[in-house]
DNA sequence: TATGAATGAGGTTTCATTCAT
DNA sequence: CATGAATGAAACCTCATTCAT
């Protein structure tokens, strides 16, 4: 049902569209936002966004599947490379761990709009659907994990399957707040350089690697 | 506007709609309640809830403020106390930090229906209004950021300002995924008991505490 | 979801509502009557309809269901009593099926609007909703042979199999164009008084059943 | 405004545009068929729809305007050719009637799709776009009409006008079901053979013809 | 006070028709 | 001529809010 436009026009409108939508998902969330405010921003008439989408839900789906796609192309990259070698060349975990949190602070604040709106649309769906997002968070946590592997003689945990559970829950959940408020949630922790603030959460991490759980 | 019922029976009938919208804020977000989906759970009629309520915003208002006086008064008698003492009667820096990960996660699990409710209300506020909630934030941060000073021997790092920005921000966010998204998230550290992941998170602030910034 | 009012205000506006919808089937089509029409000439609001009837296409159900119990109770009422008796009545086969005629003519044309509807909804559905309509047919059809039992002597005609077929059919069509188009159709028969209309045509099925198929 | 193509290449468009309709009629009432599904059935583009005809009514118009050049067509050979030659030929009045029985039926069932868009057409216009279908029905009476003129001895009714109305609105109407609701209707009728079934209609008419009225 | 019927603004969606390409 | 993208009016439907009872 959602055509694939081959025409230059068609294209066109559709990533007005898009980015009409987007836009506004910075602002507010999808529930608030209406398909003539979309189609006004993108600066067609409602009825148009009829002949490129369902309805407004498959609209926010495309959008979501597109986010997919590129996640995917992001970890089929980082799958044929060898990610230990990138993981070995950071010298120190210190250091591998810095550039992780940097990365993934990137990615998130880049995409934050979106991943807003896919836990909200996540949360209103049955587990069904969430399987295939699950699937790519795992291949995430193997691509995160291997930097364990590089580094495990720094390594102060004794249970290593505790130790990459927690691990992947933090980089998961430390960026969440600031993705989701990015005006609210602690202020305090705004005012820095985000530099100073991706060092310092890296430091958490390494932190709780290399201290032995007494 | 809001009507401050002295009578038994408005009591009651204001208790049973707070208590349908907590309930069914379990399940889904705030824009997705009707006013008569509440009414009915709470067994009256949707006419009688707008002689309690101004209206329906009115409403959630007033629960994020019971939540808001709740939460004020835990600060307050954590004020009056002094929490210098417990937390010194805790015997460690990783044993208090284990007591607050474990308060903290306990509270916010049995409050996340609201502060889904509360987060998604602020986001689509002019930050005029999120300023009284800030200031509940600054006054938590304060009696966080008092075990810092007990154990502030034990402290590896130098910079202290930086240091408490990071440890509240840390446990303003670390437990954000679990509340949000009980169901979704990294699912791997959801098969964990909560003692013992309240214990790995405490640990890894601790390390972050006591590890020197190179 | 269809509602089942008691109070007497609802009971009231559904009535304007059905009252609404059959003075405008009168006038066109289902399909070409908006819910706003419908609301208007009942002199309420469109919102209303929704709290009385699911959905448009409910709304008519609920029509067709409320002439279904119609017709069901005039069917329960002719096989209660014994039929076979005023058809014996009557006095003759002729003047029987004057009565049968004028009666038939008299119901159908009194819901004609309905009948009309009816059929274009029917036209649209899946064979199994007709079913319980065609049930209905069946035992209507019984009803209407019953006749020729009576009067069995007077009939010349040898396959009582193919007499009854087409006996039942002629009584379900010789009058559906005047019901479909009331203001169209051969407009010579119109200026006929109906008494007149519906003698003759019970003597056109007189003159069948009476007359040897050759 | 509706234009006369000369040229081969339109002339074929409109041939599939108007197959297209037919076709779909056949499957649904002319409301329910939209343009879009109209052009993409025909093969060609919604645009060029509108440059054969000024609008989607307009398109039905003409369809319906060719169907009544067929059936003047028609007429007028029945008009031009002395049809009471070939009443005489059929031998007898019962056989002629059967032959009009049969000839009406399988014209009507073969046009079923269009009268039946021609009376949803008419009934949602005023009388006065009716008048020239009117016209049509009076001449195809009078040709029917002339069978009674040829077996006037048979005949056992006494007021002839009184009979020509019921003759002509009987083969009117008897075939009326059948077309609106072939899947519908007595469905005890529709397991005859046509042969069987145009021979019974035949001998209704006859029997009223040829019995005295009392 | 309590009810739930009634309102109507606002959102979503469809589709006949136009028009740029 | 031909296309199908674009338009926008009009239909359906929902739901917060009001009001008669």
């Amino acid at each position: 049902m959602r055509k694939q436009p081959k025409q230059t026009r068609s294209i066109k409108t559709r990533k007005a569209l898009t980015a009409a939508l987007e836009s506004l998902l910075k602002e507010k969330d999808f529930d608030q936002i209406s398909v003539a405010e979309i189609a006004s921003t993108a600066c067609v008439s409602t009825g148009l966004l009829y002949s490129h989408f369902k309805n407004k839900a498959d609209f926010l789906e495309a959008l979501l599947e597109t986010y997919k796609e590129r996640i995917v192309k992001r970890l089929e990259e980082a799958e044929s490379e060898d990610v230990s070698v990138e993981y070995r060349n950071a010298g120190s975990l210190r250091e591998a761990l810095r550039i992780i949190s940097n990365y993934t602070y990137q990615q998130l604040q880049g995409d934050a709009h979106i991943i807003r709106a896919l836990s909200q649309h996540l949360r209103a769906r049955p587990e069904s659907e969430q399987a295939e997002w699950q699937d790519l968070r795992t291949r995430a946590a193997l691509t995160l994990t291997a930097v364990l592997d590089v580094y495990s003689d720094d390594l102060a945990r004794t249970d290593r399957q505790l130790t990459e559970k927690i691990f992947v829950y933090f980089f998961n959940s430390i960026f969440y707040e600031v993705i989701q408020n990015r005006k609210l949630g602690n202020i305090s922790v705004y005012d820095l350089p985000s530099e100073v603030f991706t060092v310092e959460i890296a430091d958490i991490i390494y932190g709780y690697l290399t201290t032995s759980p007494m």
